[in-house]
DNA sequence: AAAGATTGACCGCTCAATCTTG
DNA sequence: CAAGATTGAGCGGTCAATCTTT
């Protein structure tokens, strides 16, 4: 939009209070990122080793979890997805032999998720490419400097959207 | 190109370098950045508009382009989507009678979309809502160090993607 | 032939409805 | 009833094949 009142003392539930052209310059720039980076790693995931991200993701947090088991929940806030969205992901990671599923025997409402041999085989040889790529696109030529501030970022707006999780 | 420590754009046939503690911690924030903030924005414009954040990238473009027009290619670079999928919602946006296309009159290979009246009107009552979620879940506590950061690294990231968009 | 654009089939995500266990 | 989990339908993105114009 070109011409807008500009209004910068006021809070969005009156007046909107629009973006200044550097908000409007760097919310351009990360929506870019934001829109690109997931679709490359996915593109690169999916030639080599017939996984996506999120896939990889899964399979990625059951591998350092206690005896490579996790509850379906909790692997869902791990991944940062929903929890219908996991289930339909491990179902067919399941039907694929990397992953079982099996009751929670403390609990019979929860259902753990265990990543099988398989499993563990192909994301061994799936994580070289894939660290490769993340490496080369976003870590390359970043500082400790801009890292750390990409890092707390990157925290705060996801706390904001989701109150819920943290990380250490 | 920048110099090459070690193994960069190699396939896994090196030895890989794996991320250290502090990368992986990065990694772990700005994947969850990238995966949760494009769908709270999707969600609170679908709520309020009816639009996915995609359409309503494309309708803002053309409401700040010369004529409210641009060429299909032009706009799929401004909005970071391929080609088939603009076409894909344009297509939509054109049915719901927001947009028109037409051929390009200076060489008929390009198609040129238009912003409607109608189309404006929508992005209008849209904009409010849309711009205080960016500002809410992005902008809400950045001091000017960060941004500038946050939009540098983003703007390098996209740049190192965009060049190819595909994989050797 | 090449560039721009479109199409449609396939696949996966979202959302609401549903099932199960405590 | 509430929490955890699952399911399926609908919708939208991706990708390759195709069409059109130069």
């Amino acid at each position: 939009m070109s011409r807008r009142p500009q209004n910068h003392d006021r809070a969005p539930s009156g007046e909107t209070r629009w973006l200044t052209e550097e908000e409007q310059r760097t919310w351009q720039a990360l929506a870019g990122m934001v829109l690109k980076l997931p679709s490359v790693l996915d593109s690169q995931l999916q030639g080599e080793s017939n996984l996506s991200m999120f896939e990889y993701f899964v399979l990625s947090a059951l591998s350092t979890a206690e005896g490579r088991t996790l509850r379906m929940s909790d692997l869902a806030a791990i991944v940062n997805g929903s929890l219908s969205r996991l289930s339909n992901v491990v179902k067919r990671l399941e039907q694929r032999g990397c992953i079982r599923r099996e009751p929670d025997p403390d609990n019979g409402r929860y259902t753990v998720a265990v990543l099988t041999d398989s499993g563990w085989s192909i994301l061994v040889a799936a994580a070289p490419g894939h660290v490769t790529a993340v490496r080369r696109f976003v870590f390359e030529d970043l500082t400790r400097e801009e890292m750390a501030v990409l890092r707390d970022v990157s925290r705060r707006i996801v706390d904001r959207i989701d109150p819920a999780s943290r990380w250490p």
